[in-house]
DNA sequence: CAAATAAAAGTGAACGTTCATTCTTTTTTA
DNA sequence: TAAAAAAGAATGAACGTTCACTTTTATTTG
């Protein structure tokens, strides 16, 4: 009886695939013959890793979101100062957005239309737990505005994704300088 | 003569269904006869108003990026200092996104995605001039942060996108006092 | 260890459906 | 009553998915 031996690596291109085309088209304008073209398969092999269409962009999704935030807490230790531990934290995110930037305007554009389903959403956001463990101290140690985590993370983080999809469509260029002076206006956003 | 006897109203009604149906699915996956269906119509007679599908979905996008604008600067003098004018103007837009969801989600999606084509998104950007204008003269007196107007459209403005989405979906209801302190953390991110 | 066999993975073509758009006919308007 | 507007049915292309089959990989047997 042999064990499934799918290829892993068959599965990734397929999801790179998917971020690509989506990203250039829309998902519903992306036709599961383009995908399995582009990561050199037949439109049927695509069945045997997923469910169907959809199931594909929920699984991609759940996968970039995790690549995300993975590297967003990589070496952030909770022994740092609540000041420290934000800048580190932010100062990554940035990093992805702005150099990983195809893996993150897929997430931009599964976050502001339908094409995901609601489970998987909620699947995506749980890793954002580390953050607002931080904020939370922050509020308890009086450094952070006693406000909404919404609040919070509309002003601290979300401007990156706008700042990533203007820089992506060409109409300018975030240099080192400028982000210095957007993590400035963002920690001042939420500092008391 | 000819060209106006067809009724502004059915082009109103398509635009609505357009609307409130790519909220809910998205683009791609909105066929032209629910959107008839909608707006009590037949498929044939959107051919009348719009030259084809993508033509529908750029012109609702101009119209309600125009009503967006013509909204958000209503009432809004040159006259007003940098502050007064920066706050009336934000409470606008504030009012619209979370008043008007629809219109600033169906907005949200078409920023976020490649459904509208390059023209007509170029088009929709010109009439932000009077907050562009705004913010030089507020750099000029010392009161603005001297930064990229993206980097400050980012954080005064954008945030507020992200909090209407989130609104939407229903996971948190911003109220009077929580309007307040997002406008607090907007203004401590861009003034001097 | 081969040869034989079974199971899994992979494929290209085909199916049924859906959709944007057009064509023909009817209704409205001036 | 003629021209414009609207309707509904028709059309052809495209798509997601499945099916019947082949190739590859693993397991068993002599």
């Amino acid at each position: 009886m042999a064990k499934l031996q799918k290829s892993i690596d068959k599965r990734n291109a397929l999801i790179d695939a998917t971020i690509t085309l989506v990203n250039n088209a829309g998902f519903h304008a992306t036709p599961m013959s383009k995908i399995a073209k582009m990561a050199n398969v037949s439109p049927a092999t695509i069945y045997l890793y997923f469910e169907n269409k959809q199931d594909l962009v929920n699984k991609t999704y759940i996968d970039v979101k995790a690549q995300y935030t993975a590297f967003a807490f990589k070496d952030y230790k909770e022994t740092m100062s609540v000041e420290e531990g934000f800048e580190h934290i932010w100062k990554r995110i940035a990093d992805f957005k702005l150099n990983a930037s195809e893996s993150a305007m897929f997430l931009s554009q599964c976050d502001n239309t339908p094409i995901i389903d609601e489970p998987s959403l909620q699947e995506g956001i749980k890793h954002l737990q580390p953050l607002l463990n931080l904020w939370k101290r922050g509020k308890a140690e009086g450094i952070i505005k006693p406000i909404s985590d919404y609040l919070l993370y509309a002003y601290a983080i979300n401007p990156l994704s706008f700042l990533m999809t203007a820089q992506k469509r060409g109409t300018f260029k975030l240099d080192e300088k400028q982000i210095e002076e957007a993590y400035e206006a963002a920690w001042s956003s939420i500092k008391k």
